[in-house]
DNA sequence: CCTGACTTGTGTATAATGGCACAAAATGTC
DNA sequence: GACATTTTGTGCCATTATACACAAGTCAGG
């Protein structure tokens, strides 16, 4: 184990590893090995053992890994030991969807508000969630003490309300709207947008 | 400009390069150097002249890039110089937000059928769209001859559904279930799991 | 036409990333 | 207890990706 600066491309598959180990925690897998977690997550063996050696020695030799404990070991380095409150800028139907979604839940993340800029929208409700008015955005962030954001609003809006969320404390923003954001270095971007996903394969088509 | 084999990670930033001189063509600009557009889309300016140098001599020294032609030649490169059906598979709250998503229009995409398992929302509407059953799947999918795919349903059926449309001569994935596909080598997928997304980011928090 | 300010494309150097291979440790079998 | 099998963690090396730097081309102004 070296406790150095750890890579983005590393940091960026830790992820993928959790998911994938999750999935084998619930189907009642107890152990596995560098080889056979390759094979479900894409990824070559040597290059899963490094990545996790990084962090420490977390399997045995001649057996492998505990699920359970690698499970726990990413879950505290990728710092989703925990629950995040996250707030959803964007009441259209892409936040309505990510509202719905069952998907954050046990993976560390939780929505705990929602707002939009559109007065005929503030009031009304989203599942459990009443939309607040975007004017506010700013004070209720920082009254929350919120660091993880999503952007579902038009790229037109993007950077306004992305500055915003910086100046609100907001650390980490996912980003559905089809723009780069100019951020400060110590807040970091997530891009989610299908049409650039989708051109990235018709390339090789 | 050398026509070999392009890197897997400069073709992912063509789709960033396109979407912001979209971006600025629609804002009436109509020059651009690998400067400005390195500012708006946070790449280094070389890093930009080499991406695109690797496709052909797209600018003019001491006067940057045409927008418009370079839009042209972005447009060619990435085969979304025309437009690509693309079949829905899956239709949950995610599935009717990409059907609503006004972002694919003119960027190279058009939702052309859309399937689920359920038998209670086949024959349903969708928009202009009526759920077909995933029954029929393959069949429709050559019938139409689509080579491009979004997944919106559950981890769990994920993989069989996949496997469904390789059968049916999809060559292009965009999944959003939250696991891993194992599809052949000639057929390329990209992930969109917001969890994941975020999960990459709270290793800095 | 000359000068100065820009900007590209690329050769070269530097850094990062991934693949290979193996010693060492763990386990199971006889 | 000896031996065969499995699997990790890591040192070494090849490959890939990025940063740097500059010659050469372009243009505007006088």
């Amino acid at each position: 184990m070296k406790a150095e600066k750890i890579p983005d491309i590393i940091v960026g598959r830790l992820p993928i590893y959790l998911r994938a180990l999750q999935r084998m925690a619930d189907n009642g897998l107890k152990t596995t090995s560098s080889q056979e977690l390759g094979e479900r997550v894409g990824i070559s063996a040597a290059q899963i053992r490094k990545d996790i050696s990084q962090f420490g020695d977390f399997g045995k030799q001649g057996t492998g890994y505990s699920i359970e404990y690698l499970l726990n070991k990413l879950r505290e380095i990728l710092k989703v030991d925990r629950v995040w409150d996250v707030v959803l800028v964007g009441a259209g139907d892409m936040g309505h969807a990510l509202v719905n979604y069952q998907g954050f839940k046990n993976r560390g993340f939780r929505i705990a508000a929602i707002f939009d800029a559109d007065k005929n929208k503030v009031g009304r409700k989203v599942g459990e969630f009443v939309i607040e008015d975007a004017e506010n955005l700013v004070e209720k962030v920082k009254a929350l003490d919120v660091k993880v954001a999503m952007l579902t609003i038009p790229a037109t809006a993007a950077q306004a309300v992305a500055e915003k969320l910086v100046q609100a404390g907001v650390k980490a923003i996912l980003n559905y709207a089809p723009i780069s954001l100019n951020v400060p270095d110590h807040v970091k971007v997530q891009y989610i947008d299908p049409s650039t996903h989708l051109q990235r394969m018709t390339y090789y088509l």
